[in-house]
DNA sequence: TCTGGGGTCCTAGGACCC
DNA sequence: TCTGGGGTCCTAGGACCC
């Protein structure tokens, strides 16, 4: 295989970042990224976590996912703004455009990660164009990115994780052993709080030391992820860079409420304003779905779920609200309850449903879906309602974006 | 008035079948 | 009567990512 060289490039404390320049273009004073400030959720809407924080807030010891709580304790005078999911997306779209003027290979990993490759232009050199890249976002785009590049991935991620900001960073296979192995094995990609406790138990704490386990002795210890970790230790990663999205495998929609749920009547509430933004999305994407499932979390924070197999896929939101109500009452205990979550998989296409005459089918459903989808595309979500919300303090509609711009978030899969 | 939301993949155990 | 074994499907839970 052709020898690769892939770029990695990560935008520093995205969230915080664009919230600065867009703040500073609109006539502000100061800019966030030079005092001790994060993005952060609504804490009376028990959405209070840290999104992303300013290099000074860190300096304070203040940690992205720790709650706001917890962070104004370390920093008293800290600049707390809310989140603008759409703001971001735009910036986001800016980068990815910019990107694209230089490789037809060009895949958004994140709404903040992405990777290009760059083998197919061998004419210049990577090391001109990366810090070329690095300084035109810096200079049309008004913020700073770290660029990672290496020979797969896996190495170009990890590198553009050394030294932030505003840097670019190599990482090449004869290059890991020193940039890489000497450091702790849970700043590997795949290695979380779980792994790291099992490694460090039995003697492993860098990436050098699970690197020079031996192949079969981490297979049969932990399994495939334990193999994967092990490879990517060693530098190894040959997935290709996307330019098309994969299939989306599932679509789900959580929200945490901002009190406590210990009745029946409003779980069912909360799940059909979930049910219905599953139910457009799904239907968005022109597919059914098999498989349900319910996802709670108590007030002691303990998360269990409960998932079913319909013998027909479905789109409708009317099917998709009936199976989560009754997977919840099969399931819920009594105790109060503070997050709610549905979601849909296994998907098929829907055309087999549209055409055929199965007993379950119900065209008359299907119609009012679609007639509900577009009003409430023309005029907002909460246009049409469902009368069982009114004076309810429950949402009628709950769960993030269903925009044009829906890509997968490919999380684990690099 | 402390702890988000949206994903993917893997494993383990039980049911069921031959 | 003294205990197969393999394969597939389904479900619950866990681990990880941004």
């Amino acid at each position: 295989m052709k020898k690769r060289i892939i770029f990695h490039i990560d935008v520093n404390s995205a969230y915080l970042s664009w919230e600065a320049v867009y703040r500073l273009q609109h006539g502000a004073a100061i800019d966030l990224r030079d005092i001790p400030s994060i993005v952060g959720g609504d804490e009376s809407k028990r959405h209070g976590i840290v999104l992303a924080r300013s290099i000074p807030a860190k300096k304070f010891g203040i940690l992205t996912g720790e709650t706001i709580y917890s962070a104004r304790q370390k920093c008293p005078n800290l600049t707390i703004v809310p989140p603008n999911y759409e703001r971001y997306m735009k910036a986001s779209n800016s980068m990815i455009k910019l990107l694209e003027g230089y490789s037809p290979y060009v895949q958004r990993y994140s709404i903040d990660e992405v990777f290009m490759d760059y083998s197919y232009n061998s004419e210049k050199n990577f090391l001109d164009t990366a810090y070329e890249i690095k300084e035109r976002i810096r200079g049309e785009l008004g913020f700073t990115v770290n660029i990672g590049i290496g020979p797969n991935k896996l190495l170009a991620k990890m590198a553009s994780d050394f030294k932030k900001p505003n840097r670019v960073h190599t990482l090449f296979h004869d290059e890991i052993e020193n940039k890489m192995w000497p450091l702790p094995v849970d700043e590997l990609f795949m290695v979380g709080p779980r792994t790291k406790a099992k490694l460090n138990k039995r003697g492993i704490f860098t990436i050098g030391e699970l690197a020079k386990l031996d192949r079969e002795y981490i297979y049969s210890w932990l399994k495939k992820p334990g193999l994967v970790v092990w490879e990517y230790a060693n530098g190894i990663e040959n997935s290709p860079v996307r330019n098309t999205p994969l299939p989306i495998k599932s679509i789900g929609n959580s929200t945490t409420t901002s009190y406590d749920v210990d009745n029946r009547r409003e779980s069912h509430m909360f799940l059909l304003a979930l049910s219905e933004m599953v139910g457009m999305r799904v239907r968005n994407l022109e597919q059914c779905g098999r498989v349900i499932s319910v996802s709670l979390k108590n007030d002691k924070f303990y998360s269990y779920s409960h998932q079913r197999k319909l013998s027909i896929a479905t789109d409708s939101t009317n099917v998709i609200y009936r199976t989560a109500k009754k997977l919840f009452d099969e399931m819920w205990q009594g105790e109060p309850i503070r997050r709610f979550s549905v979601s849909i998989s296994e998907f098929y296409s829907n055309e087999f449903q549209q055409l055929s005459l199965l007993e379950d089918y119900n065209e008359k459903e299907e119609i009012l879906d679609k007639t509900i989808d577009k009003i409430r595309n023309k005029y907002g979500y909460n246009s049409i309602i469902r009368s069982c919300f009114l004076h309810s303090g429950v949402r009628p509609i709950i769960g993030g974006v269903v925009a044009e711009e829906d890509y997968p978030m490919m999380s684990s899969l690099l």
